[in-house]
DNA sequence: AACCCTTTTTGATAAATGTCACAGTTTGCA
DNA sequence: TGCAAACTGTGACATTTATCAAAAAGGGTT
C-alpha cells in the first residue's frame, strides 16, 4: 500500500533503512469518502498529502460563489496548499475527494523535523516541488491559450483520467463554463 | 553588492562562514544592458539567477508570434526556467533585461554540489522555491478573473515597480492586449 | 526645436465566451 | 424498475475582449 510512495521516492533518491523508518513513522493513512474534504477554505493547511488511491480536486470559491478548480490530485501526487502550509496562513482553497480516496498524510512539524534529520529526504521533497512547480508553470501558459487548445492540452496531460472527472469539473479546471466545454466537444467530435 | 543576497538568505537560514564561502565561490556577477538576454528559447537553462539590480521579463513566444510574459524578476528575486534547469530540457522561455541589470549567476552543477555539501543551503533554496511556488499559484487564480480585477491585483502586488514596466508588457503579463489595458485604465481613472 | 521611433489612445467592428432558460440524458438508489 | 437528482446539451442573446487601422502622445538625439 505504501509501495506507491516508496517507488515514488526511489525514483528521486535512495533512502537507507533508518530514513525509511523515520518517514514511515510520521505517515498516517487517511481514508475519505467521495465529497469529503481534506482542507476547507479558511483553515490553515497542516498536512501534506500523498494520494495513493482515488482523486481530489483543489478549488477556490470566488466572490460570486463560482468554484474555480486549480488542480487535481490523483494517485502518485503530493497535494496540499503549500502557501498555507508553509506560511501558516488561512487557506483560500478547498480540497475535496472526487471519489473514495486514500492518502498518506504527514504533519508539517514532522516534515520539518524530518528535514533536519535527513537531508536526503529534504532533497526528495525539494525535487518533488521542482516538478510540481514546472507543472503549475505550464498551467499559466495554458490559461492564456484559447479554450479549444486548453482542452486539447488537458487531454494530452490528463487523458488517462478524463473519464474519472465530470465535465463540469474539467470545464472549471480549464477556466471556461460547462456550456462552452460542451459546445467545444460537440464541435471537435463532429469534425472527424 | 552581495549584501542583498546575504540579507535574503539571512531571512531564511543562518549560514556559518564556511557555508557563505562555499556559496560565494560559485557566484558570478553578470551585467546586462537593456534588451540583452539571460536565456533564449530553445537553449537549456544552465544557471539560476539572483537579480541584484534592474529587472527582467520572462516570456514565451506563441505560435502566432505573440509574446506572453509570465513573470517579471526585479531586485531580490531568483529567476530561471526551473523546468529547463532541472530537467535539462530546451527552454520555451526568453528572459530579457527590461533595463540595465546586474545578476548573480550560479551554475546548476555547482548548485547541486552545494546542496550535497550544505543541507542548510539546500534548505534555503527549498524555502525560496516554496515562496515562488505560492506566487505562481496565485497567478493561476488571477488569470481566471476578469481583466479589470487582474489589473487591480497586479497593482497591489507590483504597484511599486509598475512605472518601471511599459504598459504593453503589463498587458502581456495580465494576458490581455495593450488596447484593452489602455481602455481599462482610462475607465478606472475617469471613475474617481 | 525638429526629427524619428516607440508607445499609447481611440474608434469601428469581429470573435470568443458567458449567461440564462430549458430540454434531454445519465446515474444512483429506494 | 422507476423516480429524483445531478449532469450535459442546445438555443437565443449579452458581454467581454480581440483585431485592425489610424491618430495622438512621449522620449531621446542631434
Amino acid at each position: 500500500m505504501n509501495n506507491l510512495l516508496l517507488n515514488h521516492i526511489a525514483r528521486h533518491v535512495t533512502l537507507d533503512l533508518s530514513e525509511q523508518e523515520l518517514l514511515f513513522n510520521i505517515l498516517i493513512l487517511k481514508k475519505l469518502n467521495k465529497n469529503q474534504y481534506l482542507l476547507k477554505e479558511g483553515d490553515i493547511c497542516k498536512y501534506d498529502y500523498f494520494v495513493i488511491q482515488g482523486g481530489v480536486r483543489q478549488y477556490e470559491v470566488d466572490k460570486n460563489g463560482k468554484e474555480l478548480i486549480i488542480h487535481f490530485g490523483f494517485e502518485d501526487w503530493w497535494i496540499s496548499d503549500k502557501a498555507s502550509l508553509w506560511n501558516e496562513t488561512p487557506s483560500i482553497y478547498n480540497i475535496e475527494a472526487l471519489e473514495d480516496t486514500s492518502v498518506l498524510q504527514v504533519k508539517k512539524e514532522h516534515l520539518e523535523k524530518l528535514f533536519s534529520l535527513s537531508p536526503k529526504l529534504e532533497h526528495y521533497f525539494h525535487l518533488v516541488l521542482q516538478q510540481t512547480f514546472a507543472i503549475w508553470q505550464n498551467k499559466i501558459l495554458f490559461l492564456q491559450k484559447p479554450a479549444e487548445e486548453r482542452y486539447r492540452l488537458f487531454r494530452e496531460m490528463y487523458g488517462h483520467i478524463e473519464q474519472r472527472i465530470s465535465q463540469q469539473y474539467v470545464a472549471s479546471y480549464l477556466g471556461i463554463t460547462r456550456e462552452t466545454l460542451s459546445r467545444l466537444r460537440s464541435q471537435m467530435f463532429k469534425k472527424r
